[in-house]
DNA sequence: CTGAAAGCGCTAACAA
DNA sequence: TTGTTAGCGCTTTCAG
């Protein structure tokens, strides 16, 4: 089955004119006579002609696309920070492809180089959790294609990022229990690949040492899955509630890890008994029970930042060198789940 | 900022070839000498070339993407069934492109258009609420623009359509709600455009009559946003509550519908009094307070039923003319939302 | 077995 | 003001 449009040639064909002559009318230049563009234009109207943006593409080296690789979009924050570069990209005349890697290193891998050969102009970026090798991404930067990383950012690569203020997010997380008088709080968190993981990480520990809580390795556990296998964060728990040193309090790094760590202390029942938190941006915490304190990110803004820094590096005439790094804030939303401890 | 690949033509000019031989030893052309094509294959493998999908586009005129068109993806049931759309696709050798209506006509016609005119080679639509005039749908699938509707279809285009079982659906959360001795059931639904609306609402009134009780027009609202407008849902909630006959129940039609009209009735404080049920996929029903009972849909069954159709369409020597519609069974999943009424 | 040339839809340099 | 032509990367007759 094909599906035909009219093309410049057939307008030039009907109105006897060159298809340079269609082609100059229909983006009004100025050396075509009032006559016959109106005449083109009618024309064109009439038989709903659309240029063929393929063809375009050929010729311009540029697709008007960027492509986005996220984990997956059944997450909060990815398809709130979708909803953002949408926002962006829409009215600057781009528009999107949206991958997903479910964390995947291979995946991942498949689909920006899809995506690279398709010639989008550029590309939005967050990590997955298993990718430990990027040396492909760093090829098609080098190649010069423009890449803007956000939320999951790496080193490796010198371009913009855009991330929240993971280090403050945690950090605050869990100084809020520690004032709700939790003491030994468990940190489950994702692959120790990602950026995330260590900010994250690194702000949960410097809200034990300011309050003089020592650190305990065996209370931080990483699920290198980022949640997406399940007995992964089942065993973690275990693990946690059978050691000599249980938590009081649980504060998890992720989207998913928190909803899914959640899920599975309620079927635990231990839900009672400890203390919870976590990074989320699920619409519907209050809903919970216990309603959910949660750390929000600002997702949308997160996606729109990375977008019009992205349309930025795609238009720039010349190459761009000195690169920011936009840390936008989190916020703490305090409900029942973290409510004060009970003392026993 | 460019970004160049290497081109079949760099390969010729270094092995001094046509561009021809070049392309042909490349596909492994029967008619190349086995020399001659272990050269290309190695310097084609050195220099990493690939082949323009873009040029290939405009030649074959077929772009082996396809396109899906959803009201929003941060929407459990339509998240899952693009999983389900990607699992097939991917592995038929399609790519997936996803755009969002957010449930406004005009920004699902743009969408439409774009990826018309960008060349998939066939579509997934599910109509958004807004959407009364399809006949820019029409007219593509006239010129043969292969189309596969789910889970919001219409009767206007014949095509292959893939839906849940609304109406069974609908009539088994409704009976369930009767059977917890709930008589005065109130239905939020979504646009009466939409088929599912329809679908919905038919399985609603038909256990209605099964069990006797008279069907009463006052106590079904329409949203006509589908939810995508918070207030929509508040004003018929007051309405339904400020009413002389007060609902006892709720059956909510829709996943965004049910989350939002759920989160106003626990604000509202009604929550403990009224029997609540409805159609939605999300994972996390048995968190909620009181935890939710679902009418839950195969949406990735569904998204992989239409994607296996519509590759189909799309590959078939000869134009299909015999359309099925696919149904596919719903759950109702039971938890403590619709418990049993307590006698006043 | 290999090459020259045309063409997919469009734009643009060059001619007229 | 309009037409001719070449070319974007690739495939594919048609000729050797």
């Amino acid at each position: 089955m094909k599906f035909e449009s009219p093309t410049i040639k057939d307008i030039a064909k009907a109105l006897n004119f060159s298809t340079s002559t269609v082609s100059r009318a229909l983006r009004g230049s100025y050396e075509i006579s009032t006559d016959t563009k109106k005449a083109v234009l009618e024309y064109a109207e009439k038989i709903n002609y659309r240029p063929n943006p393929i063809a375009l593409s050929l010729k311009e080296r540029r697709t008007r696309a960027i492509g986005v690789v996220v984990s997956e979009i059944a997450n909060n924050f990815f398809s709130q920070a979708i909803n953002g570069i949408e926002s962006i990209a829409y009215n600057r005349g781009y528009h999107v492809i949206i991958t997903q890697s479910h964390e995947s290193a291979e995946r991942e891998k498949v689909n920006v180089e899809h995506m690279a050969a398709r010639g989008v102009d550029g590309l939005l970026v967050s990590i997955s959790a298993e990718a430990t090798d990027i040396s492909y991404l760093k090829d098609l930067h080098e190649k010069g294609l423009p890449i803007v990383f956000f939320d999951r950012v790496t080193d490796e690569i010198d371009t913009y990022k855009v991330v929240a203020d993971n280090y403050l997010g945690a950090f605050h997380a869990t100084e809020h229990l520690i004032y709700q008088d939790y003491k030994k709080i468990a940190h489950i968190t994702s692959s120790p690949h990602l950026s995330i993981t260590r900010e994250r990480l690194d702000g949960y520990k410097a809200a034990l040492e300011k309050h003089k809580i020592p650190f305990n390795e065996t209370l931080v556990k990483y699920c290198s899955h980022g949640g997406m296998i399940e007995a992964e964060i089942e065993d973690a728990l275990t693990e946690l509630f059978k050691a000599k040193v249980k938590p009081d309090a649980i504060f998890t790094a992720g989207d998913r890890l928190t909803i899914v760590t959640f899920g599975i202390l309620k079927r635990m029942k231990q839900k009672k008994e400890v203390g919870f938190t976590g990074f989320t941006n699920t619409q519907v915490g209050d809903l919970f029970s216990p309603a959910l304190t949660v750390v929000r990110q600002p997702a949308f803004d997160i996606g729109q930042t990375a977008t019009e820094l992205l349309v930025q590096l795609i238009e720039s005439k010349r190459p761009i060198t000195e690169f920011e790094t936009r840390i936008l804030k989190t916020s703490l939303i305090i409900r029942e789940s973290s409510a004060k401890k009970v003392p026993l």
